[in-house]
Formats: structure tokens, C-alpha cells, sequence
DNA sequence: CCTTTAACCGACCGCTCGGTCGGTTTACCT
DNA sequence: AGGTAAACCGACCGAGCGGTCGGTTAAAGG
């Protein structure tokens, strides 16, 4: 079965040296021979273990970016506290691995997002179902949390959700190229007072 | 002068139809042929008038995406009123044009900042200068506002610029594919109970 | 009317890219 | 050891791209 080892090793070099070129130059401006020159492959190995470059991506996609985005921003999102200070961690966290990450290029998912919404409509659809799963899970922390009283009843969840995840996915854009430090402090300072406007006032309680 | 009109005609036809393209299928994957078959224009005539494709899309961005933006998002800030529902109004109606632009594929802007911040410095600069323009006028309205007394007095309206413009650029990335109409009614809404949040409450003074 | 010059044409060039294919090497099985 | 099938090689193909260039058309000026 070493053989089999082998084809999982190979392929998974593959797909991360293609994701790295991939979110650093884009998806239409990196060419096959990029990735296998930097890995010393050649075309024949890349074609005997892909496809296609579409599938080659795909298969990047469903390994490698939704393990991503699961370890990252859904499950530091599992806990039992008050969701506000939850979010915030998880969103303080993915913005300072971004701000120390001289190579960051902005959001990996919403950059792919972006590229392919344009052309391909099937990839685009596989990173779109990712970032609904990311909403979803926020959608339901949110209201475990108005549950739990830790946020004011009347607020509509989905719609916190989805100005949460479009704040982020803007400014991850914006820190590229520009003082990401900067940009990031003014950034969670605004999204904490937002989100502590939506907080449960104690006076509410009669 | 008919010679100097119908250039400036020409010049005009190809930047229009190239920003229509561009903006639907992105800079790298339209090519030259893509934009002058549409208008029965040879490759002679385009270089010409433009000496490259990077030059043409230069000219693209000084001339008609920097207008697009004055007159969309910046001069409709240009009110002595309370900043916060001149905001909420300029950018409900950037969101509305959206949603009935049947090809709408997200921020012009942001998504040629996207494009071009991987590869070509020279552009997204271009780019990120029309976007600061964008910033300082919402940050000096909003520090107009605060003068005024309609925006609490300890308000960072740097901060706040940034997050209102990180959040524009994400949810109309969000509404390309997706339900537009519903996003912009949820992303409204949130973005009002922010904007509400950083209102001069009257009971402040004194 | 004739000259000049800008506007425009379209064949062509050099290059890159995704993908193919016949061949070679390597490792496992009997 | 020999056979088999995988992993891998790299020359090659055809299409598409940005850009060039010698030529043609047509409008402006004298």
C-alpha cells in the first residue's frame, strides 16, 4: 500500500502548492506549470492524478478550503458562553493571523468567490455552499445566544449574521496592501460596539 | 476638428463597452478581440488610440470609474443635514441599483481592486486612490456630524468610515448569486441599528 | 484638386496555456 | 526474478492572447 501512500502524498503537495499560487496570483493567472515547476513534477504526473484544472481546483476546495474555514471561523464558534465575546475572539484571531501573514491576500474564500462568480458557476457554487455553512453556524450561535438572554430579543439573527460575515469579508479586502494594523483595530472596535448594541440590556428585564 | 470628435467618440465607445466587460468577466479573461468585435473595431484602430491594454484600462479607471463613484457614492454625501440618514440613503440607493441591475456582478471598485492587487501595483493604486476619496469624504462628514452634535461626541469616525465602506464592499459581494433583495434588506437594517448606535443621544448633553 | 495625415483594417508574430500521449521508471505481487 | 500496473516524464499540439505593421480609406487644409 505504499503506493497508495505515495498517490495521497503527491496529490496533497499538489493541492497545496496550487491553493498557495492560486490565492496569491489568482486561479486564471497561475498556469499548471507554475505549481509543478516550484514542485519538480511534471505535466504527466499532474494528469495522471487530476483531471482537469477545474477538478484540480475542486479537489482543492473540498480538502483544503473547508478544513480552513471549518478550523478557523466555525469551530472556534462551539462554545457555551456568550456568543458576543465568541465572535468577536474568533473574528480578532482570523484578523491578526492575517495582519502577521506578510503573504495575506485577503479573504480565501471571498477572493475565489470573486473570481469565480464571474465564469465558472460551479466552483462558485461549492464556495458559496462553504460560506453558507459559516452562516448557518453563526445564524444558530446567535440564536442560542437571544435564547440564553445574552442577546436582545427582538434582533433578527440571520441579518446580524449576514452584516457580520460582509463586514469581515470587506475588510479582509481592505487590509490587503494597506495598514492592516490599523485597519483591523478600527475595525473591531466598531464591531464590538455594533454587536454590543445588540447585547441584552439588563433593563430590559423588567 | 470632426477628425478630434470622432476620436474622442471612438476612445469613448471602446472605453465603455471595455468597462462593460471587463467589470462582467474580469480584466484577464476578456481579451482585445473580446471588446472590438462587439463594436466592429479592428485591433489596428484599438492601438492606436491606446498604446497597451494596461494603458487602456488606466484610462478606463481615470475617466469613467472615478466619475461612477463621485456621482454614486460621494456627491450624494454632499447634505448639511445629520450625516447618518444622508449615509443610510446614498448607500440604499447604491444597493437598489443593484438589485435591479440584472448584471450586477458586486463593487466595481472592489472587485478591480481585487483583480489587480495580486498582480499589477501600478492599477490598484489607481484604484485605492478613488476608494480614499471615497473614505475622506464620509470621514469628514461624519466628523461634520459630530460638530454638529448629531454623532456622539466620542465617536473615531476614521473607524467608523472604514467599517461602513468594509461593509458595502462585502455584502455586495454577497448579493452577487445570492437573494440580493433580501441581503439589502437585512444588511439595511443592521447597518441602520449601527449607525443609530453612534447617534447623539439627546440625554448626553449635559 | 491634390497633399497630408489621422483613423482604421486585418494578416501576422511570438508566446503562453491547458491538455495529450507514447514512453520510462518504480514499487509491489507472485 | 519476472510481470504488472502505478507513478511519472516531457515533447508536442492547437487555440487564444497581446501586440506589430504595412497598407487602405477618408477627411481636413491649402
Amino acid at each position: 500500500m505504499d503506493k497508495n501512500l505515495k498517490r495521497m502524498e503527491t496529490m496533497h503537495r499538489m493541492r497545496a502548492k496550487g491553493l498557495e499560487l492560486f490565492y496569491q496570483k489568482g486561479y486564471y493567472n497561475t498556469s499548471i506549470d507554475d505549481i509543478l515547476n516550484e514542485l519538480s513534477l511534471s505535466k504527466g504526473a499532474f494528469y495522471h492524478h487530476f483531471k482537469s484544472k477545474e477538478d484540480f481546483f475542486i479537489s482543492i476546495t473540498q480538502n483544503i478550503i473547508t478544513q480552513k474555514v471549518y478550523s478557523q471561523l466555525i469551530e472556534p464558534l462551539t462554545h457555551d458562553q456568550n456568543p458576543i465575546p465568541v465572535i468577536i475572539d474568533t473574528i480578532q484571531d482570523s484578523l491578526e493571523r492575517a495582519e502577521h501573514n506578510e503573504l495575506d491576500r485577503g479573504f480565501l474564500l471571498g477572493n475565489f468567490l470573486m473570481e469565480f462568480n464571474k465564469e465558472n458557476h460551479e466552483i462558485s457554487g461549492y464556495l458559496r455552499d462553504i460560506l453558507k455553512i459559516w452562516e448557518i453556524n453563526l445564524i444558530s450561535l446567535l440564536k442560542r445566544g437571544r435564547s440564553d438572554a445574552h442577546i436582545s430579543r427582538h434582533i433578527d439573527c440571520e441579518g446580524v449574521a449576514a452584516y457580520i460575515i460582509a463586514s469581515y469579508m470587506g475588510i479582509r479586502t481592505m487590509m490587503v496592501g494597506n495598514d492592516a494594523r490599523m485597519l483591523k483595530y478600527q475595525y473591531l472596535q466598531q464591531l464590538k460596539a455594533y454587536l454590543y448594541s445588540i447585547e441584552h440590556k439588563q433593563a430590559e428585564v423588567h
